[in-house]
DNA sequence: TGAATAGTTCAAGAACTCTTGTTCCAATGG
DNA sequence: CCATTGGAACAAGAGTTCTTGAACTATTCA
């Protein structure tokens, strides 16, 4: 993973709605609307940050009707890991 | 670990010049003169960046002479390790 | 079909971080 | 002691990111 991209992982992580976002979806697939009712926030405002969190690979959706279902994408664990110094990786 | 110090950690990892710092100090301890050598960056910044890792707790320094010497903390990779989401840590 | 609703996108401003230039402090060595 | 050197601290500007408000698209349901 180059140094950018490394970078991009850790910006993207570094947001504590974006962290909230992360720990409700890390257990199981949420759709935006149940993302809404927990974080007080704008939905034009949750939309950018799941954009952030789309766009670093970490999370994924798929539309269903209205909404979307949201979830970890299945290699954020790795993308996570790839992103750490070498050595620093619990 | 509260919410605003993870936050704090993942900046802090957020930035190409001290991802790199971190990579140069992982394997062993190194002289701020080592730093400056291997980064192409003014002192002065390199000095703020050192500052900004030194507040999340990932670096420490300790003065020799008129050089200073930085190392990880024992406890960084626990510090890293705390600020990501808990199901995420790699 | 047409109104209402959920979500996204865009643009502008606020807030924050990074970078640069300058100044300051402490240690070295003549 | 005094000039020099390495590093840190401060202030101002540039560049990013976050937040807000408005407009837009797609789906639902009468």
């Amino acid at each position: 993973m180059d140094i950018e991209k490394k970078v991009d992982v850790l910006k993207a992580l570094a947001d504590p709605y974006r962290l909230e976002i992360l720990e409700i979806l890390s257990p199981e697939i949420r759709c935006n609307c149940h993302l809404q009712d927990r974080l007080d926030i704008a939905p034009n405002l949750l939309s950018y940050h799941l954009k952030v969190l789309r766009e670093a690979g970490l999370i994924e959706g798929t539309k269903r009707g209205r909404w979307i279902d949201y979830s970890l994408t299945s290699d954020a664990p790795e993308v996570i890991a790839a992103a750490l110094p070498e050595r620093l990786r619990p």
